[in-house]
Parts: structure tokens; C-alpha cells; sequence
DNA sequence: GCAAAATGTCAAG
DNA sequence: TTGACCTTTTGCA
């Protein structure tokens, strides 16, 4: 599901699948039939990511998915199957086809309404050169509790629930904290490990943050019960110091910390 | 068979 | 801060 490393992971697939191919584009659910109509027979030249957000470019138009919490991305080799349920996106290439189900966002856009929504967002530990003074800057400027900075797009792109609470637990950071009251070298710290995180996620294709002292089996593969520290963890003991963890709403998402490594 | 939850975001108040 | 929205999966009857 979907953070930031999903959908960079999602852009490269794309990219290998489809591009410099002409596409038939389609909208089975109907939701998207004019957007597909525009798309449709074109040539895919290439595919970009900036934090949560996909991109598309076909010739001078752009497709922009944002998958939101449910959406979901399928792909296969030609045929493509029957459409089935809520199937708002099919696009078939020469050999391979891709299925967008569920996304908060799905649609076509021009150069200058990209722009708008890339100006809206902050940093990306995905992008090529990643921008520690940008978030730094962002953070030491605002009062909010630094788990509120991290999940806010502006702030750093890409980062969600549980990344958020991986690296603010993997630094000892205190969840309530001010962004603005944090040591300008805790913060680079705190950007560098979400850099390390999420280039991660990209390659394993899911989210571990564990080392593997800190696992309940410490060889092998880790299981999805040892990847996390804190995140989905409620109650159960800190894998440091036993303490169980503890959860609380924030702003309508759940947040995970440990009380005693993150006072 | 139905309710609840899920790695997200936006607008309204 | 709350509710609305997109869809599927899981868990409980």
C-alpha cells in the first residue's frame, strides 16, 4: 500500500512495461471515460513520481494518479483479463497491461497544472538529489508537533503513518515535540534515515525498518510481525526496552510511539 | 451478509 | 477538528 517508495517502485515498473509504446487507454467504470478518450492511441514517453503523486507524459499531456488510501495498481501480460468491479483505468501497451483501481485522484493535466501541483509539495528523500535544508527549514518554522510536519506534503513528500512513526521511534524522537524547538542536526538526521527508509522500500517493495538484532528472529527474511518497531504495535512491548507501546488519533490517523525510548 | 479498517487528502465549520 | 470520498479485505455473525 501505498507511500511514497509504492509509488516511485510503481513509476520505474511503468516506465519498463509501457513506455515508447502507443496505448489503448479505457475507463470500464466510466469515471475516467474522458480522460481515456484523450490518452487514448498515444504514445507513453516516460513516467516521474514526487512523493505520493504519479505522473504520466504522453506527448503534451500529462496523467496524474494519486492513489489516496485504497487505490491500487495491478499489471500482467496481454490479453488483459475481463474487467471486473470498479475498474476506473485500463491502460494495454503491446505486451502488458495496467489496472487502476480505487485512487483519490486520477486524471489528465497540462504542463503549467503539474507545475501547480508539484509547487505545493515539499521535498522528496526519493528524488536524486535529496533536499536536507528544505526540510529543515520547513520543520524549524512551524510549532506543530513534529509527527504532525511529517505527515504534511509540504513539509516532505512521501512520507506517511508508517514511515512516520518508524523513523520518529528509529531516532528517539518524541512524537508532541515542536518542530521548531529540534537541534538543526536532528533533524538532518531524522531526514537522512527517511532517505535510507524509504530507498528501501523502493527495492524490497514494502516497509522495513527493523534491524535485524532487533527482530524476534534475527535470521532470514524478515516476517511482516518484525518489520516495525512501533507502527500497528499497540500494547505490545517496545522491542528495546519492553515498555508496551501506545497509540493515539492525531488528526484522524493513528500515531505509534514508545513512551520511554521517545521522551 | 454487513461493519470496520486500511500505508491519504481535501473542504467545511 | 470532523466528515466525506475512493475500494477491497478482513472479521464477526
Amino acid at each position: 500500500m501505498p507511500e511514497g517508495h509504492t509509488i516511485h517502485r510503481l513509476a520505474r515498473r511503468h516506465a519498463r512495461l509501457l513506455v515508447g509504446q502507443p496505448v489503448a487507454v479505457d475507463s470500464p467504470q466510466g469515471r475516467f471515460d474522458d480522460g481515456a478518450r484523450l490518452l487514448d492511441g498515444r504514445v507513453l514517453d516516460a513516467t516521474d513520481a514526487w512523493g505520493k503523486h504519479l505522473f504520466h507524459r504522453y506527448d503534451d499531456l500529462w496523467l496524474h494518479v494519486h492513489l489516496g488510501l485504497y487505490g491500487k495498481f495491478r499489471d500482467g501480460t496481454r490479453p488483459a483479463p475481463e474487467p471486473r468491479g470498479a475498474l476506473r483505468l485500463r491502460i494495454i501497451g503491446t505486451e502488458h497491461w495496467l489496472e487502476l483501481r480505487g485512487p483519490t485522484a486520477c486524471e489528465v493535466m497540462t504542463d503549467a497544472e503539474r507545475a501547480l501541483v508539484l509547487a505545493r509539495l515539499g521535498p522528496d528523500p526519493l528524488r536524486r538529489r535529496p533536499d536536507a535544508d528544505a526540510f529543515v527549514a520547513r520543520v524549524l518554522r512551524s510549532r506543530a508537533p513534529i509527527a504532525t510536519l511529517l505527515m504534511d506534503q509540504s513539509v516532505v513528500a512521501g512520507v506517511g503513518n508508517v514511515y512516520r512513526a518508524e523513523a520518529l521511534f528509529r531516532q528517539r524522537l518524541d512524537p508532541y515535540r515542536p518542530g521548531r524547538e529540534h537541534d538543526d542536526g536532528t533533524l538532518r538526521l531524522l531526514w537522512d534515515d527517511l532517505v535510507v527508509l524509504l530507498r528501501a522500500g523502493v527495492r524490497a517493495g514494502r516497509i522495513v525498518t527493523t534491524l535485524p538484532e532487533d527482530r524476534e528472529r534475527p535470521a532470514g527474511r524478515p516476517r511482516r510481525v518484525d518489520s516495525h518497531y512501533v507502527y500497528g504495535r499497540a500494547g505490545l512491548p517496545c522491542r528495546i526496552c519492553g515498555t508496551p507501546v501506545l497509540d493515539a488519533q492525531i488528526a484522524a490517523r493513528r500515531l505509534f510511539w514508545c513512551p520511554v525510548c521517545q521522551a
